[in-house]
RNA sequence: GCGGACGUGGCGGAACUGGUAUACGCGCCAGGUUUAGGUCCUGGUGGGCCUCACGGCCCAUGGAGGUUCGAAUCCUCUCGUCCGCACCA
């Protein structure tokens, strides 16, 4: 008997589907093209090459792998492909460290990615592969970038923007976190530059309204919906009478304007100094005013933080009831968000009852819980954010305040005075980067035509080669002299090129729809091509993607489809978002120095071992942690498959097929076949129920033990090793989208066959049912017994079953039966007294 | 503060629509093969109590109530852990 060496049969296997390209999948008119079979388009996020593939990657693909061979068997055509986010800054700040070009140290980091991905047997259409960084891709981000141009969905803007002073560049919004750079974590700065953005803002509502109808998990959803913070509310103008100006706020309380008691703007509002100018708190305003500019973001976003703010020295008209009131200047208010200025409505507002209380300014109660019963009942407890009765409030005294609602929103449009309107919180993605490892934005800027976009075909524009990849403030590509200075497409007098990079984020939103058609070198795609693919049917990765990638992504589906591009309107039919992978409960850092690095399991156990085991640890869309142990056992029960093959194919034959056997002769070949089917069904049921493998691998480890039982009993009789052939090659077929080397090896030892060119196993009904049963026997609810039942005995038989075993006897026993539960082929449950 | 997820043996985790709690794996214990050990094979393993034994009884799914013949599962309250978002008007 040979011993189980995965390094043997792993290379062997891979050597095989390298040499045939078995995982390689026609597009509609090429030769082989099946088109009666349905698709199905399996997709892992693509990984970000740097360095060598850490666990996370093992997980990932180890699940997407597992379904795209679920699918292939399941006769599907599988598009199951990959490749690289290969632009970025890990790359960039390499290069500025040790002056290696950002390209080599990508392309040398896609080579051991690709190099493990192939050892660890993923099965990967790799004539489809490309890195985002190579310009037969990012010409087509170009000409996306154009199109986006061409609608109006890109455009430039002089904008105040968050700025990182370490990574010297611009961030988007979403890139800042507590004011803080996503990446180096140093605070952020404001700053107005000319900026590219895509508007993203005009599919707010899109983009809420289709998250109904994708299979994406709740939480992500939420997170989606949290983002893009769409609210229904009211524009109402606040006139200021001298000096002149009109101020719209923005309230979700039209209802509640009654109680408004005074006014505040934003410090980095425009009409500020403005309106304090000629007052005696010209002064104290500018200084406010600075001092909040200066206050990082992070400072002013702290929690708990006092409500500071002094008066501006003028007056607002409340529009509803023409009451003059005082107007401030404080930072709890947004520029960002509304108009930057807002009405104050102490009593129902907590911030501006913070705001009253610290200024000493009056509160007025516009909306009571229920109807005031006299003079001295209760007040509430303020501020009060319910619904319920509106007092103080003119004619709407009385009235709920839900349905004035709609009727003070109808009066101020009436009056033009206000109007209805929603805000949200998402804003327009910013997408220019000072950054030298980007894709190049096509514009070129003459001093005749403007900004001009590049012709199509003049496509792509090269990313030029520098000498310093520093950024200091304004992009490394502005040195590359010869490059940046060009001719204006339109009038081809002198003009300079846009120095500017592309957000990365750009690069990921579309290499889905390349994958497609990823060798087409006269358009992004064919349409009809992309068509017989699109949407992706199954996205798997990591849930910090659930905001940032999954958007843009969106966003660009969408927008390329009312260009008129594409058909699909989300890009990802179903998401599946994979747990993190944990050592000693704590998240592998190498700071921490308990960093699991897959090679090393790779290397020692082989790839079936490490890809099984991540599935096996627990469900795959929660975290789990990674035990040494937890591996060993997953290896241990690969051997012993192996050793059962082995034995197998020693004492009953190599490779003369597995059969079904459905007329076993003896009770050990059906209880071995039964246990078979059993595994058949549950592993099927597993992996539809929302891949569960962690319980199919159960499933086929209970095969396989069951296999090791009976044997001893089976040898010698044809049917019994009928039967035992069976269980082992049923065993490797199950077990193959999880260990495809393995199942591969054992299913074609005991049948003769290669098992990804079998259909995915059936179970037989026939082994399924059972002509009896354990009836369960409850006595109040407790299980007193246990017996065995015919499958077609009939209630009263089963009652009797129950009530003639001793134990039962003994708890019925100078008692009253009351009440008596059966419950056909499970249980039955007598109540007595 | 708001929103979401989750609490089950010594550990990772099972339990489909309320119906045998603890599958499978790790660990541990015992036996067997080989024997120097490991590997490998078989069996046992939630806690407590009674019994020479067969077997039986009680208690256990973070905690407290409730619904039900029956609750890990449904409801209410509560404690704890994790993750989003957070002065969003």
């Amino acid at each position: 008997m040979e011993p189980y060496e995965p390094d043997t049969i792993e290379r062997h296997w891979q050597e095989v589907w390298e040499r045939e390209r078995t995982w390689e999948v026609p597009n509609p008119g090429q030769p082989d093209f099946d088109d009666s079979a349905p698709k199905s388009y399996v997709l892992e996020m693509l990984p970000y090459p740097s360095g060598e593939p850490h666990i996370g990657h093992l997980k990932v693909y180890s699940v997407g792998d597992a379904v795209a061979h679920y699918m292939r068997r399941r006769g599907y055509r599988v598009l199951h492909p990959m490749g690289y986010d290969a632009f970025g800054l890990p790359a960039e700040n390499h290069a500025i460290k040790t002056g290696e070009h950002p390209r080599a140290s990508t392309d040398g980091a896609i080579a051991s990615f690709a190099r493990q991905f192939r050892r660890w047997g993923i099965s990967i259409d790799w004539s489809r592969e490309f890195g985002t960084h190579e310009p037969s891709y990012y010409r087509w981000t170009q000409w996306i970038f154009l199109k986006l141009y061409s609608r109006g969905l890109a455009y430039r803007k002089d904008a105040a923007v968050m700025w990182c002073p370490k990574d010297a560049t611009v961030l988007a919004n979403e890139q800042v976190i507590d004011g803080r750079c996503e990446r180096c974590g140093t605070p952020v700065e404001a700053r107005q530059l000319e900026q590219w953005f895509f508007r993203i803002t005009d599919y707010a509502d899109r983009l809420l309204e289709d998250l109904d109808c994708i299979d994406w998990p709740e939480h992500v959803k939420t997170m989606q919906r949290n983002w893009i913070g769409r609210s229904e509310g009211a524009e109402v103008v606040f006139r200021c009478e001298e000096p002149a100006i009109d101020f719209p706020v923005f309230t979700t309380r039209p209802d509640t304007l009654f109680g408004a008691t005074f006014f505040v703007l934003a410090p980095e509002h425009p009409e500020a100094e403005r309106l304090a100018a000629g007052t005696e708190y010209e002064d104290a305003v500018r200084d406010y005013v600075n001092e909040a500019l200066r206050a990082s973001a992070e400072e002013r976003g702290a929690e708990e933080r006092e409500k500071t703010g002094v008066p501006l020295g003028r007056t607002v008209v409340n529009p509803v009831n023409g009451e003059q009131i005082p107007a401030f200047v404080a930072d709890y208010v947004l520029m960002e968000y509304g108009t930057g200025a807002i009405m104050a409505v102490p009593a129902h507002d907590a911030r501006d009852y913070e705001f009253a209380k610290a200024h000493d300014l009056p509160i007025r109660q516009v909306i009571r819980q229920s109807e005031p019963a006299g003079e001295d009942s209760a007040r509430d407890e303020l501020p009060y954010m319910g619904d319920g009765v509106m007092v103080d409030s003119g004619r709407f005294d009385g009235r709920d305040n839900r349905e004035a609602y709609e009727e003070i929103c109808d009066w101020l449009e009436a009056e033009r005075r206000g109007r209805r309107s929603i805000h949200y919180r998402l804003r327009d993605w910013l997408i220019s980067r000072q950054r030298y490892w980007g894709c190049p934005i096509p514009i070129v800027y003459c001093e005749q035509d403007g900004a001009v976009p590049v012709p199509e075909d003049d496509l792509p524009v090269l990313l030029p080669d520098v000498e310093d990849f520093a950024p200091k403030g304004k992009s490394p590509l502005a040195t590359a002299e010869d490059w940046v200075s060009t001719t204006c497409p339109t009038c081809g007098g002198p003009a300079r090129r846009e120095t500017d990079t592309m957000d990365t984020f750009v690069d990921s939103s579309w290499y889905f729809l390349r994958y497609c058609d990823a060798r087409n070198e006269t358009a992004a795609w064919d349409r009809a091509v992309l068509g017989s693919w699109m949407p992706v049917d199954q996205y798997i990765g990591g849930v910090e993607h659930a905001i940032l990638h999954l958007m843009y992504a969106r966003f660009f589906t969408k927008a390329l489809a009312d260009l008129d591009l594409l058909d699909a309107r989300e890009p990802f039919e179903s998401l599946f978002t994979i747990g993190m992978i944990t050592r000693d409960g704590a998240k592998m850092s190498k700071s921490r120095g308990n960093v699991v690095d897959p090679a090393d399991y790779v290397e020692r156990f082989g790839a079936d071992t490490a890809r099984c085991y991540v599935l096996f640890i627990g469900p795959s869309d929660q975290d789990a942690d990674w035990t040494d142990k937890g591996v060993e056992g997953v290896h241990r029960f690969l051997g012993r498959l192996w050793r059962l093959k082995e034995e197998v194919v020693e004492r009953t034959g190599a490779a003369s097929g597995a059969a079904p056997v459905d007329d076993p002769s003896s009770d050990e070949a059906r209880g071995l076949l039964r246990k078979s089917h059993w595994a058949i069904d549950k592993v099927t049921r597993d992996i539809e129920r929302g891949f569960q493998f962690n319980t199919a691998i159960a499933a086929v480890m209970e095969l396989v033990n069951e296999a090791y039982r009976r044997k001893a009993e089976l040898y010698g009789d044809p049917v019994g090793e009928a039967a035992l052939r069976f269980a082992t090659a049923t065993a490797g077929s199950l077990l193959f989208p999880f260990a495809p080397h393995l199942g591969a090896e054992v299913y074609e030892a005991i049948a003769g066959e290669r098992v990804w060119e079998e259909p995915w196993p059936r179970p037989d009904p026939a082994f399924l049912e059972s002509d009896t049963f354990t009836l369960v026997v409850q006595v109040n609810g407790r299980l007193r017994a246990r017996v065995e039942a015919s499958v077609d005995a009939a209630e009263g038989e089963l009652l009797e079953l129950a009530r003639s075993s001793d134990a039962v006897k003994r708890q019925l026993d100078g008692k009253e039966v009351v009440k008596e539960i059966v419950v056909p082929g499970k249980l039955v449950n007598l109540v007595v007294r």
